[in-house]
DNA sequence: GCGGCTATTGTGGATATCCGCAGGCGCCCC
DNA sequence: GGGGCGCCTGCGGATATCCACAATAGCCGC
């Protein structure tokens, strides 16, 4: 439930069922879907959990639904299931940032191991975009001429100096600078140099 | 030269002078060895560049070679040679790291694109890593007070808090962060949060 | 036009930081 | 035993930051 489900897209009905049997016999929940194309009409990207794909399917492969989902943005790590060994496909899919690549057939347990893995993968990964989101965020809510002064604060520019550059009042700055400790929930300027370096840059 | 040398590992002599040859048409300068213990023997840390292993050895498979360098604190980045499609083998391979997998015979122009490419990669990542180390050094040449110190100047303590828990005198803290200061090569709290947090943690 | 948001500025005081000047104590090495 | 180094401390002043109180002004939507 909480950890996600997993997608299995397979043309191929046996092999759908028998997967989704196996992962149920697991205790993890999965959904199937019997082309690429049946599951890009579905896709939304809050799905949250793993993916198992056909490498060899009628309408797209394996490796161009992969493409396509994540050019829509989604982060799911997928496995992928080939029957016949190509070893250029597996490369490319790795390096394309698959999760897996497995042949068929392939022992059960090992399966469920790098599914689970993926689930957990996604789950973390999940975790840390919400905080480097929630920075962002933040950083959204600040106003322009905010921003501007935030950027030469974390300079280690002087409110002084600061003033001077916009032509404004240090007093301003002063407020600007409140402000955006407020806006940023940080209580001092080495809190927001360390939420921004560690997390994303701006 | 600079771009750091290209290191063959093959027991097939034509194969090796075949690539040696391929390589230095392209004016790529490599080195190459019978065997993974005759470039295990040889090895140094201060060694650049990339290595082209094969993967089917006598003495030790490309992999097995690979993953002592990898405990030996190699970061070369490794493209494996393979003759025969073996699916599991690639993608372990990739996943503990490799930079490619390519199946013998493999296109000349390819290969060298590959190389090229390795050889970018781990001049890039030498060039990270000395930034890091820089960083790690000048840690170092603290005193272990400056660090107790530091660590509650990262966190954001007044100077004031700091001497409390240290039970010393404001006057020294101050000491110490204005030493910790110029000894990291920062100017301000904030610069020292942000060297650290976008290097490493310490 | 009123209210809300943003940007701006001022006054003044409480706190903190930054630093030079000066000095003490303990440890280790030559 | 002198010299170097790490650690500690005090004084005092120049600067900075933090903040409450108080206010002006433009833009925008209801």
């Amino acid at each position: 439930m909480k950890s996600g489900i997993t997608h299995i897209v397979d043309d191929d009905d046996a092999i759908r069922d028998a997967l989704a049997w196996l992962l149920r016999s697991r205790g993890l929940t999965s959904r199937s879907w019997p082309s690429a194309e049946a599951f890009l009409g579905e896709y939304l990207p809050d799905m949250r959990g793993c993916l198992v794909l056909d490498i060899r399917m009628a309408d797209m492969s394996g490796l161009e639904l992969f493409d396509r989902l994540l050019a829509l943005g989604c982060t799911m790590p997928a496995i992928f299931l080939t029957g016949h060994g190509d070893v250029p496909l597996a490369v490319q899919s790795l390096k394309k940032g698959a999760f897996d690549f497995i042949e068929k057939p392939c022992n059960d347990n090992e399966l469920v191991d790098r599914v689970i893995a993926a689930l957990a993968l996604d789950h973390a990964q999940r975790k840390h975009a919400a905080s480097t989101q929630s920075i962002e965020m933040r950083l959204r809510s600040l106003t322009a001429r905010e921003r501007e002064v935030m950027d030469r604060v974390l300079a280690g520019q002087y409110n002084k100096v600061i003033a001077a550059e916009l032509n404004i009042a240090m007093r301003t700055v002063e407020v600007h600078r409140a402000h955006i400790f407020e806006k940023m929930d940080v209580k001092s300027a080495v809190e927001l140099a360390q939420l921004l370096a560690g997390g994303q840059q701006d």
